[in-house]
DNA sequence: ATTAAAAGTTAGGCTTGGATAACTATTTTT
DNA sequence: AAAAATAGTTATCCAAGCCTAACTTTTAAT
């Protein structure tokens, strides 16, 4: 679910719309799984669903959404900042990015910070 | 699987053995379901499994578990140098353990090391 | 040695999130 | 406006991993 919510305000942010075709090509899933998906997240409340007319994110949606979006973000700038290739490091944020809590998020988040003043140490990593 | 093969190494370091009704205590689930794992686990060949009689890792199992039971224990002191509570960190590691790839752990285990010698930066974060 | 308790197993079922195939609706092309 | 192409939906199925209930085996107590 998280997956889709991101990947919708990202196609939202980036098109203006996001179509179940876009969907289901982003997120290399078929169209029917996507339409499943929809009909999950309209009853949960985070999206406004019409059938064959499209799709709006909710208030609550997109709020999901944009925390989604920045933990990934917050996680792509210190996988990057450790020197991780982008195929790689998108496999490892796919994989952790929905397990881990505010507080160790926030901790890497500063951890971040201070390492990009301190290129020394981490041209020892 | 990774975790069956975690807690069985665990229990077998700790006690000498790995019972069906003590690897289910010890992850919280039912007996059934850990029988049923031990059937998996025995056919791909990382436990040798007798029913009713018990089971021992295989040198591919063991040799698995150790590699899972040094990641976990990367993460528990990198997550513990950030100061993460106990509860909430072997939370998020039982998370993300699973999907993190060798290059962005080894990186991880070096940016602990040197973060051990920098308190001076730790205060920040 | 019998009975009771504990441990282990099997059978069958549920949920999540995928898939394919067949169908319907919409949009585009001619 | 009709036909063709594209998009979207529905129905049905599958696998992983969990569950409970019912049953069997082993161990412990009397």
């Amino acid at each position: 679910m998280e997956d889709y919510l991101e990947r919708i305000l990202e196609l939202m942010t980036l098109k203006g719309y996001a179509r179940v075709v876009d969907i289901a090509a982003s997120l290399q899933i078929s169209q029917a799984s996507v339409t499943n998906m929809l009909q999950r997240l309209d009853a949960d409340g985070f999206v406004h669903y019409e059938k064959y007319r499209g799709l709006i994110l909710t208030k609550m949606g997109e709020t999901v959404a944009r925390t989604i979006a920045h933990r990934h973000q917050l996680l792509t700038d210190f996988l990057t900042l450790l020197g991780i290739s982008s195929k790689v490091r998108e496999h490892d944020i796919e994989g952790m990015e929905h397990h881990m809590s505010p507080s160790t998020l926030s901790a890497i988040e500063s951890l971040t910070v201070e390492l990009k003043k301190n290129p020394a140490l981490l041209k020892r990593v």
